[in-house]
This record gives structure tokens, C-alpha cells and sequence, in this order.
DNA sequence: ACCCAGGCGCATG
DNA sequence: CATGCGCATGGG
């Protein structure tokens, strides 16, 4: 059987229903006087390769010393950094990251992230890969969730999905999975539509994938070379 | 005691 | 150009 992105979309939306990822403590940024949006680029640089469960508790800890912002983590020295996001791992690379890209948003803008989404997409983007640590997955997902762009973000498990399903594009080629995924899906409602499917393609991955396979219940099985049981 | 997580950069051949 | 490896923690 033949699934293309939109019919995919479908089948996810009618078994999980409507995803809300990254969801953010608005009432700690609003206390603060904090960006939201903030909270997301640093959630995606610390959740590189890590469970979210740990990037939670750097979240928290950076929180809990009113830094989870563009000027605290450009303020901080790095190895207080490295401190306070300790639980979500490879704290030594990632807090050069995230300093990295504080002192790149605070020199260049100000600290200000509406001046700095405000601007084409493929121009942020770039800016956005300059920075060493920011691949194309992070920086899309800061312009997807973060900037409500409408760009696909291509994961793992999206590239994996690619393999096992009929699916024509080379399945190790991020901007061909994308471009493919872009071209299928409605034009309208984009931004929505990618934040809801990538957020579906994981979760189905984490329900039906992990550990044991359960392929017997996953909505996709009809559609997945590897369904198994 | 393993295996894996919402990657990325760098070193090799 | 394409793999392979290190990076580090916490939960299954």
C-alpha cells in the first residue's frame, strides 16, 4: 500500500489525536519578563541525542537561578552553565552551545527574538547552522516551534520511518526527506501541520517502536515493511 | 549490565 | 564523500 505524507498525517492525527509538544511555562516567562521562544532554542540544543525527561531538570535548574534567558546565559560563565544543565548530558559541548548562541542573539539582536524571526526563513536558518553545535534538525526545530515557521523538521525516527515505508527519497538525505514531506503536505496551515506531524511520527515511534516492537497495534502497519508481529 | 534518547562535529579511509 | 566515534546523564 502506497502512503505519502498527507495520509500519514491522517492515520497519526485519528490514532493519537492532537499533539501539544513544547509546551512552555508562560507564567514563568510572563513573572520574569522572559521569551518563551528562548526556552524552546535551548530546549533543542539540550535534548540533542538525550532523553527530554533530563533536559527537563536543566530546564529547571536554569530556571530556578533566573537564567533561562538570552542575557542570563550570556552573563553566566560557561562552567556554571555546565553546572546547572549537568543532568541533560554532554554538558561540556552543550554549554558552549547554548553560550554560543546567547552571546550570537544578544550581539546581533539584542537579545531580541522578534527582531530576530522577523526576518526570511532561509536567513535565519543559515545563521542559525553558522553556529557550531546547531545542525539542521536543531535549527529547524527552533524555527518550527520556536519561530512558527513553516519548515519540517526531519529526526531520526522520521528517517528511519522513510526506510520503512514506500516512501520515493533517499532516506539519509535531511533536506530531500523535507522537501519531500513539504511538497506533499497541504499549503495551507503549514506550521501547524508540520509541529503536529513531526510531533506524531515520534510518538508513534516511541509507542509502537521502542524496545519491544508492537507493530500489531501501530495505526502504520499496513503501510511499514518492517511490522512485524 | 546493557540499551537507548527528539544530534553534531570531527577524524578517518 | 561516507561512515565511525566521542560526548554523559538517567530511565527501562
Amino acid at each position: 500500500m502506497s502512503l505519502q505524507p498527507d495520509g500519514l498525517y491522517y492515520l497519526l492525527t485519528d490514532y493519537f489525536g492532537t499533539q501539544h509538544w513544547w509546551p512552555v511555562d508562560t507564567g514563568y516567562h510572563q513573572q520574569q519578563g522572559t521569551d518563551p521562544r528562548f526556552e524552546i532554542m535551548m530546549g533543542a540544543i539540550l535534548t540533542q541525542n538525550t532523553a527530554w525527561t533530563n533536559v527537563e531538570k536543566a530546564l529547571q535548574n536554569l530556571k530556578k537561578h533566573n537564567a533561562l534567558s538570552v542575557q542570563g546565559i550570556h552573563t553566566l560563565q560557561e562552567a556554571q552553565v555546565r553546572i546547572l544543565i549537568q543532568p541533560s548530558g554532554f554538558f561540556n559541548q552543550k554549554a558552549q552551545r547554548v553560550k554560543k548562541l546567547a552571546a550570537f542573539l544578544s550581539i546581533n539582536y539584542q537579545g531580541d527574538l522578534d527582531l530576530f524571526f522577523h526576518q526570511e526563513l532561509q536567513k535565519i536558518r543559515m545563521e542559525l547552522l553558522s553556529l557550531k553545535g546547531v545542525g539542521p534538525e536543531t535549527a529547524d526545530s527552533m524555527l518550527l516551534y520556536a519561530g512558527h515557521k513553516p519548515i519540517f523538521v526531519v529526526d531520526a525516527y522520521t528517517k528511519r520511518l522513510c526506510n520503512r515505508l514506500p516512501i520515493p527519497v533517499d532516506s539519509k538525505d535531511y533536506e530531500a526527506i523535507q522537501r519531500y514531506f513539504e511538497q506533499q503536505l497541504p499549503t495551507s496551515n503549514q506550521t501547524v501541520i508540520y509541529q503536529q506531524l513531526h510531533a506524531l511520527i515520534v510518538e508513534c515511534a516511541k509507542v509502537f517502536c521502542r524496545t519491544k516492537p508492537q507493530c500489531k497495534r501501530c495505526p502504520l502497519k499496513e503501510h511499514c515493511s518492517f511490522a512485524l508481529l
